[in-house]
Formats: C-alpha cells, sequence, structure tokens
DNA sequence: TTGTAGGCGTTATCAC
DNA sequence: GTGATAACGCCTACAA
C-alpha cells in the first residue's frame, strides 16, 4: 500500500506541473528522476559530477534546473558521513588577523554549497587536543584549517590523520606537506623591509620580538638578522626586546628602548599592534614622528592606517592566505573546470606599504 | 537473514567489551540500546531529554558514559529537518564589531553541540533576500542572527517566519518581538555622553553622523539633540556632518568642522572609526590633543585604545549581546537547568569608557 | 513509560 | 552506462 501511496499521486502532477510529492516538502532525487524519467541513482550521479551519457546528463540537469531542485544537505552529509563544512580553528584571541583570514575564506566559498564554522579553542588549555577531537568527531567537516599559533602543533596535523580529516596549516614558514600548507615569506619581506630602513640611512634599529614560541616571531627576527649581516652592520641585542604581539607589549618595549642611554633611531615591531604600543610610547615622550624616530610594523592591520602617523607596514596577505587554504583543502568543489589543485601556489608575497611613519634618518643622528 | 545479522555478532561482544558493530564505524544508539537493554527509541529519548523513568534515563546514561557514544549530528539534523547550527548574517564589512559580536556566539554555545556559521551578505545586492532564503533552506539552522544593518528590515524577519526559521534581530532600538530582539541603549548612552561634555565646559559641539539608514545612527543623533535640548543649548546644524562609519568619512568630517570659521571645541562621532579619522585630521592641522580639541567616539573598537590620545568612548557591549542572542535563540539548548528563557533581558547597558580624549574646554574657548 | 515499524533524502553495492 | 535495493543513524507516529 506504501509503495504504490506516490506513484499515482505524481503521475498526476509531476509529469505535467512539477510539485513536491507532498504539499510543503522540498523537492528530492525522486521527484527530479521521475520528472526525467530515469533513476534516483542516476540523478545522484549528476550531482556528484560522476561519468556518465552526456545525453542522461543534459536531461537530469534540465530537470533539475526546470524543478528548482536544490539538494538536501544533511541527506548527503549523512551518506556522505562528512558535513558540508569547512572549519576554522582559531586560538581565542583578539586578532583581526582571524578575522580577515576568515573573510578570505568566506569569499572563496561563497557560492558553493560549503559552509564555514568557526572554532575558538585554547591552545594552553591541556585538553586541547581532546577539544578538537571532539568537535572534528561530531562536524565531520569536509576539512580543518588551523592557524597560528595552533597550525605550529605537528601532534594537531596527525591527529586529523588518524581521523581521516584534510587539513591545511596555515604559517609563516612551510609547516606540512605542500598540500597541506599555505605560508607568507615573512623573513624573506622582513629583510627586505630592513634594506629600505638601512637605505634611507638608519643605523640605530630597534626591533620588538613577538612571543617565544611563534614560528611568525621567529621568521621575523631571522630576517631582521639576515638584513643587518647582509648590510654589514652588527647586532645589537640591547636594541632587541621582547613583546607578546599585543599593544601594551608594544607600548613597554617602546619604551625601553626610548628610555635607554643611546636610544634607535628607527624600532621594527614584529606587529603592527606592536607598533602602535610604540608609536603611543613616542607620543607619551612628547617625539615628532617621524623626524625623531620611525617605526615600521607587520601585518598591515585597520589600526595600521588609522593611528598618527601611520604606519610603514608590511602587507600580510592573510585574506589571500585564507582563500586559498580554502581552494586547497576541497579543490574538488571550489576549483572551476580548466583549474587544477596540482597549480595552486602554498605560498603569499608579502608586499611593504609605505606610509608616514618611516622617513629618512637624521643627519646628525645616523652612525 | 539481514535481520539476525547484527544481533549474534553483538552478543558476543557488546556485552562484555564496548564495541562498535563494525570495526572501525562509530558506536550508534543501536549499541547504546543493546548495552542499557533498551530499545533504539529510549535511547532517543534520554538525548533529547524527554520525559522518562528515572531509572530507565539513569540506566541509559550510564551506558552512553561507559560506552562514550557520540550521536551523530547529521543524523539528528536529517531527522529533525534541522541542522545543529546557528547562522549569523553579516552585512560583508570590515566591521571589528562582527567579530566581537561572533566571539560572544561562540561562548554561548562553545560547550553544547551547536556550531556557528558565518554568512557575508550584501546589503546592497538586490538579491539580498533570495541569498539569505538559500542559505537558509540549504543549511537549515536552528535559527539565525542578524546584526545591522541588515538586522532593520523587517522584511528578512518576515521571510525567516515564513521558512520556519527562528531569528534574532539586533540593533540599536527594539526591532521585532522581544523574544527576537536584543539590543542596546544606543540613546541614553549618547545623552548621557554629552552630559559628560557639557558638564566640562564645552558648548560647541560638533557631531559626525553615521550613514542614513542605519537605525544606530539615528539613535545616536537623537540622543545627541535630546542632550543639547536638555542642556538648554542650540542645536547648530552647521556643527553637525555626515560620515558613513568609515575612517576616511572621519578625516573628511574632522576638516570639514575644523577648517569652518568657527570650529567646535569637541567633536562626538558616531563611532570610534570616524572618531580615529578626526583624530588624524586633527593631528593634520597640527592640533594638540585634547588641549585644542576633545574627541569622543562610539564603540569602544580596538583602534580606540590604540590612537594617540585614547580615545574616550562608549563601549558598545556587542559581545554579551552576541552571547544573549545565542540564548534567546536556542533556550532549550543553552540554558542551564534553573534558567528560564523569559528571564532574559532583551537590552544591553552600553556604558561610558573615559580615556584621554576628552578634556574640559579652554577657558578663551566655551562659548 | 516504553517499544515497533517506517521514514528523513541521499549515496553505495551490485546486478543488468 | 544505468537501475533496484539496501544502507546511513536518528526521529516520529502509533501501538502496547
Amino acid at each position: 500500500m506504501d509503495e504504490k501511496r506516490k506513484a499515482p499521486k505524481l503521475r498526476d502532477t509531476a509529469t505535467v506541473v512539477p510539485l513536491p510529492r507532498k504539499p510543503g516538502a522540498a523537492l528530492t532525487i525522486t521527484d527530479v528522476a521521475e520528472f526525467a524519467g530515469v533513476s534516483k541513482k542516476t540523478v545522484s550521479r549528476v550531482l556528484n559530477r560522476e561519468p556518465m551519457k552526456a545525453a542522461t546528463r543534459a536531461k537530469v540537469e534540465a530537470a533539475i534546473e526546470t524543478l528548482g531542485f536544490v539538494p538536501n544537505v544533511q541527506a548527503r552529509a549523512l551518506a556522505f558521513r562528512k558535513n558540508f563544512v569547512i572549519v576554522l580553528f582559531i586560538h581565542d584571541s583578539t586578532s583581526p588577523m582571524a578575522m580577515k583570514f576568515q573573510r578570505g575564506v568566506l569569499s572563496a566559498i561563497a557560492d558553493s554549497e560549503l559552509a564555514l564554522a568557526v572554532r575558538p579553542v585554547d591552545r594552553e588549555s591541556p585538553d586541547l587536543l581532546a577539544d578538537i577531537e571532539t568537535f572534528l568527531g561530531r562536524q565531520k567537516p569536509m576539512g580543518a584549517i588551523f592557524l597560528p599559533p595552533l597550525s605550529e602543533r605537528d601532534d594537531i596535523g596527525e591527529m586529523c590523520q588518524r581521523l581521516n580529516v584534510r587539513y591545511v596549516r596555515v604559517g609563516s614558514a612551510p609547516l606540512d606537506m605542500m598540500s597541506r600548507s599555505v605560508w607568507s615569506n615573512d623573513r624573506d619581506v622582513v629583510t627586505a623591509v630592513v634594506r629600505d630602513i638601512v637605505a634611507r640611512g638608519h643605523r640605530r634599529i630597534g626591533f620588538v620580538r613577538g612571543p617565544s614560541g611563534f614560528r611568525s616571531a621567529r621568521e621575523r627576527e631571522a630576517g631582521f638578522r639576515q638584513a643587518l649581516q647582509a648590510a654589514g652592520l652588527p647586532v645589537d641585542e640591547a636594541l632587541m626586546v621582547d613583546g607578546h604581539y599585543s599593544f601594551e607589549s608594544g607600548v613597554s618595549a617602546g619604551a625601553a628602548l626610548l628610555d635607554a642611554p643611546h636610544p634607535p633611531t628607527v624600532i621594527f615591531a614584529s606587529n603592527d599592534s606592536m607598533a602602535a604600543g610604540v608609536t603611543r610610547a613616542a607620543h607619551q615622550r612628547g617625539l615628532s614622528l617621524p623626524r625623531d624616530l620611525s617605526i615600521v610594523g607587520f601585518d598591515d592591520n585597520p589600526v595600521a592606517q588609522q593611528i598618527w602617523p601611520s604606519l610603514t607596514t608590511v602587507h600580510w596577505p592573510i585574506a589571500e592566505m585564507g582563500a586559498l587554504a580554502a581552494r586547497k583543502l576541497v579543490p574538488d568543489m571550489l576549483l572551476g573546470a580548466g583549474e587544477d589543485a596540482a597549480d595552486l601556489p602554498s605560498m603569499v608575497e608579502s608586499t611593504i606599504i609605505p606610509r608616514e611613519s618611516l622617513g629618512d634618518a637624521k643627519q646628525g643622528k645616523s652612525e
């Protein structure tokens, strides 16, 4: 009785007017199949772009079009044992970079079936791995993206492989296999920036470090040292102070450098928040910028444009990295016909953004 | 044959050692049911907190615990026709507020089964409604949250009701039924701020508007006018200029006000980005802040602390609003045993954050 | 209060 | 290349 219930109903309507089997309910592949005169499985094959006869495909696609059929994501998720979701794991922080990255991911998946889920986790927590595993186990996402400093942990990558979850690790250096990495050339671009600084006559260059344990901090410091060496300048450890990527730590670092007996003429901070802090420390001391002190940052945060003077900085192409990470993660869903995942780059170039905060060294002060 | 296949297998193992029916597969409620000696439906009832005998519940919960069973979200989603997801619709912008709000939502759902999906949409697009409808139709979320300016459109709310999707509209004034609204008291707090400004001796108060069509902009302007009226001050339309909530529009607005023949001694900008722009315009003109000009903003963005001088502003409790919105949206999942959705507030108080940018009016300049 | 049968919309298996 | 039938893991309706 049940088996026969639908068929008659359908024959009355669907062959003429596209109507769902039940009033109020959405269309299913069964409707499409009947309308196109094929089996459910054939419709499924079209949805999943499996190889088939062109004519059949065209027929089904026409049916989908005229019926306005939209596949049910939940049902596919159940059958696939995968959710149509990308998870972005971020270390719980107020980082504007995480948001920029997120925007990049969203732009890449905007027209796809995919959704982005954001999951903040605490890298200090002893339950970090368990938290991530639970979330992945629940959501069964198509892929996961890890931002620094989470991305720097190899054990997270290994866990994903064990759980059979695709992932991409994002950072300031290659952290995993090419297909699982997106990174920026922090070291090289910092070297280039410092070269510019030296070319402007500066000899005493202060450096504010990022937090220890962050790969980005190490890379940027390495680039700094490399540039000094290349320029034949000594590395003065007294001009290198610690920071934690926070505005407040930038204020402290700036204070330490500026109150020293022989302060630098320019300070490079390993990110913009700290550069803004250094700027504040300079203002507090009545310095005129960039006349008395030049400041250079890294990130190209919104704040870089909004402080006075506006900050010469490195544009960290984090949004592009987000889009790239998404495309590497699910190439079959996000890449067009002609594109090939193997052609996707893994490294994205940072660029120097000249603004107001970097000036020439004063005559008397250089050297 | 098929029906019997599982049972014998299970009886051998599950009663002694908790093992999934198939090697490598996850446990299902069937496993839990057999282990606890009840039916699948009973386990389902426990998962959904339906009323049942305490002893049975305890037995099943013990089984879930010892087996480490985690329900399959996709299967539940398919059966419920609802995904365990909250969607946050944001107008595509670089707003730091959207991210703060997001953090609030995430904190509220952190320990639940729910995930947060973020969906940027373009409020200018003619397809706005269709875009949202498509996304809701695909994801079938447990609820949707709309941030300004999307939240100000009644048609979006009506569409959600038609689609049977719960929603919350967030804004600077009540926009919908209490149970579907979360808002802040923008008007009142601006009135209070302006009262403070007047108390400091200022009489010529500049005002930078938000974009027309934004409810928040109207509310903040209304609060401003109200305060002037209450103080017995005239409203000088020449001191009120337009802005778009952007840094650049703040620079232009600041320039317009400061280059006028008789400039104000203090400028209130309707958000912090514009206040930062006004600050820049003042710096460019060589003004000393707050001696020559006081500036007050609204939002308490990160930039408010990082510019020089730091910005006296209104703390817009957007993260709290995010957490509140989530809890109102799915109270049965996010509220504790003793809590009641009816007790949740709808309005969140903004507070004034005194920093450096607001000073007393100079003797000669006041009036 | 608990259990049984059937369905949610899709994909996988394995014939044809 | 295409189709019938059985999963996928849970919930709803209804029966006991």
